[in-house]
RNA sequence: CGGGGUAUGGCGCAGUCUGGUAGCGCAUCUGCUUUGGGAGCAGAGGGUCGCAGGUUCGAAUCCUGCUGCCCCGACCA
């Protein structure tokens, strides 16, 4: 491609509607143009590596021997009417009305319609096992889109769905799935983690995660130094502490706290460490109220909460009213006396002589003790991991990081095709309900993703893999030297033909608008034709990630470049 | 959905408080010079100031209503 007929255009200023830096970098690149809201156009350049990501998505679940379809992206309401999720799904759902006032929404995800497919069209176990997949735009009508394409409310998906006529057969289609994305995101050249992820509310056996590991990434994971252990923040196991509870040393006396309605207040004002006071969290219950103790230096984690007996579902705090009606002091509420279901964390529960609230405006109660002073509270995993605490398989501590989901496996069981009617003949010739899985990859999201985790001050650093372009030629000054001009366009027309995707900045720039651009928009390998060089027969290599520029001999040109393109970027 | 912010050539901004008929930088176009890290000079084009009402001799500016967009939160197979 010739850069002088393709409409990059770069910008030096950021847009200041772009918080985050892949956002910023693909509207200075030129990659997207916003349209509305979470709605983009993907321009030339943009689409490019759009499609990179595609391909390889295409190339790999083909190799796994999924079976790509193509489904509507506009649903009739009577499929999701029948799975339930007309009415379940909320307003994410997009809803329409044809002109014979039909609804209809814009498919946000294809569980109903495949499972039509596969109710009408598998009839025996023999025609399994079967997965399908599409790569296709999805619409959500997202409550706040945000972060560019990251979040948006039209995107590209990749989503498959497996049926099998047990759950073994699934759990089979599952791991296939799962070291398909696992080659997908290696040869994307992504750095990545597949974590336990909690099922929610579709249940189901098992569920993990694809994280691009990035520092701006919206979600937080744990992993163990000792083993494989991975899991999303909101289902990382924290295990019970190893050593027993102290014995009492102290009697529970009332102190005066004024106005110390944090931890760090009453830590302060009582010279305590955080983790001797006990944060009392109190939540609505079927049945009244709950409270949920966590050491102070510790986080509650509401997923892990939510599940527990008695929580009413959605999990919500309960109002300072209902708190003060049960006869506690917002602020200062603490387990004893509480009335009302009580769970500790089992950090918590091997606690002795701690600090809680007193139940009363301004005063705590210290030296406080199980057994003795209020009743033993139900044990339960309630606080979000930290750094450093073990690995819940024995095997290393954990660590957090970052990351963004890129990838989503998940075994569904029969919930669809049970309520969808979703039958084959099984071996002894009776009717037996299909097992699901279902697995989506964020294309559109994966080409911010390699952004979020590969650029610098200069802009993006495409993997080869994704870059748009995998060489840019940059002659200089080809206007005034016939010799750059043509030792430039052969090397571009050999590269073309051994293809090489490459760009030749053939504009009439200075060589500082060509570098700068060259390097915004990312492309890894860039070739300068020179002057200079070729007085001594020489080009000039460098790698985007190189700290500086190699020369090397314009005639062996097609086999130096060709040489560095089959190495793997250093990352 | 709650809170906050913002809306002025393609992009980034000033002008609004104190009303007088719109300006700067980047980008674009022309010419000349320049050419190994986002050039210089000279010239040119491009905006009914988000929309609708109102006040006024006169509104980007004041008043009322609406809308878009962004951020935080809640929410999110």
């Amino acid at each position: 491609m010739r850069w002088s007929q393709y409409p990059v255009n770069t910008t030096k200023e950021t847009p200041n509607d772009a918080e985050v830096v892949s956002h910023q970098l693909m509207l200075r690149a030129g990659m997207i143009r916003k349209l509305s809201s979470g709605m983009y156009t993907w321009m030339p350049l943009g689409l490019r590596a759009m499609r990179k990501v595609e391909n390889i998505v295409r190339e790999e679940m083909n190799r796994a021997g999924a079976l790509e379809v193509l489904m509507p992206g506009v649903i009739p309401a009577e499929l999701w009417v029948e799975s339930g999720r007309w009415e379940q799904f909320g307003p994410e759902l997009l809803r329409l009305k044809d002109r014979h006032e039909r609804d209809f929404c814009l498919g946000p995800t294809h569980e109903e319609v495949i499972t039509d497919i596969a109710r009408n069209e598998l009839k025996s176990y023999r025609q399994l096992p079967v997965n399908f997949y599409q790569i296709q735009m999805k619409f959500r009508d997202e409550r706040r889109p945000r972060f560019g394409v990251m979040r948006a409310r039209e995107f590209l998906m990749k989503d498959a769905y497996s049926f099998d006529i047990s759950p073994e057969g699934m759990a089979k289609s599952y791991d296939a799935m799962h070291k398909a994305y696992t080659a997908i995101f290696t040869r994307l050249g992504l750095r990545f983690r597949s974590v336990v992820a909690d099922t929610g509310a579709i249940g189901g056996s098992a569920s993990e995660e694809f994280h691009v590991l990035a520092d701006s990434g919206e979600d937080a994971i744990a992993f163990s130094d000792g083993d494989s252990y991975a899991a999303n923040m909101e289902m990382a196991v924290a295990l019970p502490p190893a050593s027993p509870r102290p014995a009492p040393s102290a009697a529970m006396s009332e102190v005066a706290t004024p106005a110390a309605k944090s931890i760090a207040d009453v830590a302060a004002l009582l010279k305590l460490p955080a983790a001797q006071l006990v944060k009392t969290l109190v939540y609505e219950g079927d049945d009244g109220l709950v409270a949920f103790l966590v050491r102070g230096d510790h986080e509650l984690n509401e997923v892990k909460a939510s599940k527990l007996a008695g929580v009413a579902k959605p999990i919500r705090m309960a109002s300072n009213e209902a708190i003060q009606a049960a006869g506690a002091e917002p602020g200062f509420i603490g387990p004893v006396g509480f009335k009302g279901r009580l769970y500790a964390d089992h950090s918590v529960l091997a606690l002795a002589d701690f600090v809680v609230g007193a139940n009363r405006k301004d005063a705590h109660l210290t030296g406080v003790n199980w057994g003795r002073d209020l009743p033993e509270a139900t044990a339960a995993d309630l606080r979000k991991v930290v750094p450093g605490d073990p690995s819940p398989t024995g095997k290393g501590t954990l660590s957090i990081a970052r990351g963004i989901e890129v990838g989503h496996v998940f075994q569904l069981g029969q919930k669809y095709s049970e309520a969808m009617g979703a039958t084959v003949l099984d071996v002894s010739g009776k009717a037996s309900t299909l097992y699901m899985g279902c697995y989506g990859i964020g294309v559109t999201r994966v080409v911010a993703a390699a952004i979020e985790q590969n650029h610098d001050a200069r802009g993006i650093i495409w993997p080869d893999a994704i870059a748009p372009f995998q060489v840019v030629v940059v002659p200089l000054n080809a206007n005034k030297s016939p010799r750059v001009k043509e030792t430039a366009e052969r090397l571009y027309h050999s590269l073309l033909a051994s293809g090489v995707d490459v760009l030749l900045d053939d504009r009439d720039e200075r060589p500082g608008v060509k570098f700068a651009d060259s390097e915004l928009i990312g492309i890894p390998h860039r070739v300068v034709v020179g002057d200079r060089g070729l007085e001594a027969g020489k080009l000039e290599y460098r790698h985007r990630r190189a700290e500086a520029a190699e020369e090397f001999p314009a005639a062996d040109a097609m086999a130096f470049i060709i040489g560095k393109l089959g190495r793997k970027p250093a990352n």
